[in-house]
DNA sequence: TTAGCTGCAAAAGGTTTGCAAATTA
DNA sequence: TAATTTGCAAACCTTTTGCAGCTAA
């Protein structure tokens, strides 16, 4: 259920992805099918980040015979392979991406607008190492976007 | 829609709470019914953060004949007032407390286990003045519970 | 009296599941 | 061949909404 850090992946090649992930699946007696192989396709071609939905969307403009179900099915198979991440948003549906090989990004949501924007993770290793520290919690910064106010919004925004 | 920071609140004592949240309501011309007091009552009594679910439940103890759905739209008006805030917990539905006072608190959710914990909302400073700085975004700390692994279960688990 | 609310019922949005058939290795 | 996965359909869960009637102030 959990993403397990892994190795690099070829993230914006869909055919090395494709075949990377094949490799890895094999390697734990599981099979590259239909629809894992255009989940992992749509999500090398098309934008970063991406909710089930988008997903099912750009799937289903590749084959048009794999199923909604098949796909969610996928995204949690990959998951669980450590080849997909999630981010959940607040307000909003969680977004897939392919694992990044660090700590990953912050995402920083706004409250108003409901942009996301990426940041670099280590803004937030103060923190980290202060819930470390304090409480043994070890944080994973790139789970959950964070929450506020863009630059945009914060001008004409109250508070 | 989003919580504007309030004055102070009785959050452990019903009675001052629906007394106080009434006054409110009342200065801006809306009122004080049956299922908005029975979701004070439910949260001044009840455990710190109950998800809309467990308001429903603690409120039909009360009073069978609160619909769900006026749970729902209590907890809206409640929150649009300013005297509710929510958390959105990655895994898990969204949790309603009584507003705080200040910036609030982090709360911290194990991914594993799923146990929710708070801290200092200070321990966020440095992540804010850096947010601040270099995109404007201002952080709301308390919005959205930090993922990570808890003390216990970094004993267990791989990483 | 009269907005502002509620209760009800139905819909909506997102995700999951049981199962027989299809497919991968 | 044999185990893994899929497609389908239905179920689920949480939250939202239209509307007529109730009720707080």
């Amino acid at each position: 259920m959990e993403p397990r850090p892994a190795a690099p992946l070829p993230a914006d090649d869909p055919a090395a992805l494709v075949e990377a992930v094949t490799a890895r699946l094999h390697a734990r007696g599981e099979r590259m099918t239909k629809p894992r192989r255009a989940v992992l396709v749509a999500l090398a071609s098309g934008p970063r980040h991406a909710t089930a939905d988008d997903v099912v969307e750009a799937v289903a403009a590749q084959d048009a015979t794999v199923h909604r179900s098949s796909v969610y099915r996928a995204l949690e198979a990959l998951s669980r392979l450590g080849v997909l991440q999630h981010v959940h948003l607040g307000h909003g549906a969680t977004t897939y991406h392919v694992a990044q090989p660090d700590g990953g990004v912050l995402h920083l949501q706004c409250r108003r607008c409901g942009h996301v924007r990426g940041a670099p993770a280590d803004l937030a290793a103060d923190l980290a190492g202060r819930l470390a520290a304090d409480y043994g919690f070890r944080l994973d910064s790139s789970h959950v976007a964070l929450s506020g106010l863009c630059a945009a919004c914060a001008v004409t925004a109250p508070r």
